[in-house]
DNA sequence: CATGAATGAGTATTCATTCAT
DNA sequence: TATGAATGAATACTCATTCAT
């Protein structure tokens, strides 16, 4: 909406589009990452501005509100994950059980750097709660349907179940990536023991 | 360090050093309710002030700072966690495997109201980092002398990296304490899952 | 409610209230002043405390909003006017037609310096539209007592439009104080032909 | 001023004058109503372009600033009344005193709903003084012609404070257009007597 | 020593105005 | 010349902290 996205002729219109663009990437880009830096209530629009070299006037003309950039952000962390979890989802048949562990893991570090924010901004108690909500639910989603496609037997409670403790482990292991060579191993090896004991071995 | 008034037991002075005793739980209390309630940056001095029932200026003159106040907060978590799991690794040699993985859950579990407001702490950006790594080292420490009565053929380095994903065990469990039977149920099995495969039976 | 009036005992604790109660003037005073300079819109809440000598922080101590502040300026000014109107209206018997005429006109000019003020307030669209019927009707009440007590006879509808009418020439008056003596003498001349007329002369 | 724009009738230049024209009416006219129902400050220039349908840069074309079209929203309303009073002041002597008084009235009503913004910007104080008092002094001017022509004998100090009389009343049923037919009457009668007993009865 | 009124720097947000395209 | 994105000073309001009583 407030992100001007429909593409013009091409010309004369398209750098002020482009601009625009840049610009609004460059304000996401601070605030994700000052937020990620001092939590959400700690950092101030005037800091974002001067951050992403916007005035604090065109800030606000992209973001009329704090809260709204911080949905902003939150939704775009959302979509990236959905469409990578989709896809680990689509692999999780090809897969072996401990190469989609390790897949699995992976991709929870690798996103690691962009999910510090949203860990933030989804913990703060001032930003949106229906936000948080889909978050969630976009993850769970996601994990459920891998978890389906390894062990199709599983009834759909005990899945939900599984689904959740595997978003549980996913969370830690996002929010740890910083963790020595030592640790990120048994990250991994735990991400493998719950697959091959909890979730392939039952039903 | 600014709170401390130790009792003397003169009948007529006592009770001032007691209602000065008294008026720091309380608060402590207050603080730890809003802040797990709020977040760290959403409550005001004014608001722990009336909570509990202190003068906005007495209140400043037991804690001087928010700051302190937090740090005051977060130190007397972490005493609590050290004292509880000094015990717990005093069971470790006594109980199963099993058991001692139900104990540690349950601990976690058990705290997790205090934990609440312990964790808003650590993961407030604004309040002092050093507090946040003593915390850490306090849990890390407690579970690492656990670890080493488990097995104690494993090699330091082992032993501290496997403390580390049972902190992340530990702390997971706690933040999800009002989960659904199921989902606990899945973090129990985890819990012993890991001090089978990847505590006891290595070295 | 935000102005402390309740009376303590009155050593240690009246002074705090008598320097409060001086606040609260001086501020009522400087804001009066200022809106009749400039405009409810135009005058700052920084203007407002600089010209009391109140720290902003203190202003909004007493007045939470620029609008509860206007709120209590237009109260207390309709207080006045309904107190005065009282006393006229009582007197109206004992008075001769144009002396009534004489001392309405009178109270309508002495009253002029605060009216400035009101009449600002009571025209600005922002300030809530609830004081501002409060007031007009405490006028035209005033009012309408008046004519009721010079004309018994006249049925209540007509002495309703009358006071109304009544409302506007007081209105026209006090908004006009500044003017010449011949212009203020025409004033006085409506009013008189306007009750010997139009009130006393009918029915 | 900055606004004329006096038009050709060259065909393939012209529309380019006209609309220039014609944008200008529209911002006046989209000002004067904006100005009415929210008031000076209250209205934005952004506002004002979008409801003329104008770029906020070409509005600024038009008139550099919000002042500066407040002025001339201000000139147009003084322009309107002097040639409508001019017409009065002519018509004075052919009419009775009554009908006089009449039409005076009706022109005041009349002229309401354009008069609600120059009344409103006459009132913000943060409107250039000058022309609140040219404005006055254009109504006073018509207002003193026809009291000249209904009683010539009136020495010019006398007339002149008539005329102000006079319009004040004006001021009054033109702000009060929206009254019950009751308190119009008054107003109508308060004009004939103030015409009848003050104007044509001295000298 | 306790109290709570007073302080003022800091925050989110608005809007008149400018200027590159 | 027309456009509307960009600018930043200004505003209402909050809250940690101080200090007179």
């Amino acid at each position: 909406m407030q992100v001007e996205t429909q593409e013009k002729r091409a010309e004369g219109a398209a750098p002020k589009q482009i601009r625009g663009h840049l610009r609004v990437e460059a304000i996401l880009g601070a605030a994700g990452a000052l937020f990620a830096e001092q939590g959400y209530d700690a950092v101030t629009m005037t800091e974002i501005a001067a951050r992403s070299g916007t005035a604090i006037g065109s800030l606000y003309r992209f973001f009329p509100t704090k809260e709204i950039l911080a949905d902003a952000l939150l939704r775009r962390y959302r979509d990236h994950i959905e469409t990578e979890l989709a896809a680990l989802a689509r692999d999780a048949q090809a897969l072996s059980l401990d190469a989609f562990a390790d897949a699995f893991v992976d991709h929870a570090l690798a996103w690691a750097p962009d999910r510090a924010a949203a860990l933030v901004l989804i913990e703060a108690r001032s930003v949106g709660a229906g936000q948080r909500e889909q978050f969630r639910d976009a993850l769970r989603e996601g994990l459920a349907q891998a978890i389906a496609r390894i062990n199709p037997r599983l009834p759909a409670a005990a899945a939900a179940a599984k689904a959740r403790a595997l978003q549980l482990i996913f969370k830690i292991a996002a929010a740890n990536a910083g963790e020595s060579a030592e640790v990120l191993a048994e990250m991994r090896a735990l991400a493998r023991l719950f697959l091959r004991e909890r979730v392939a071995g039952e039903g």
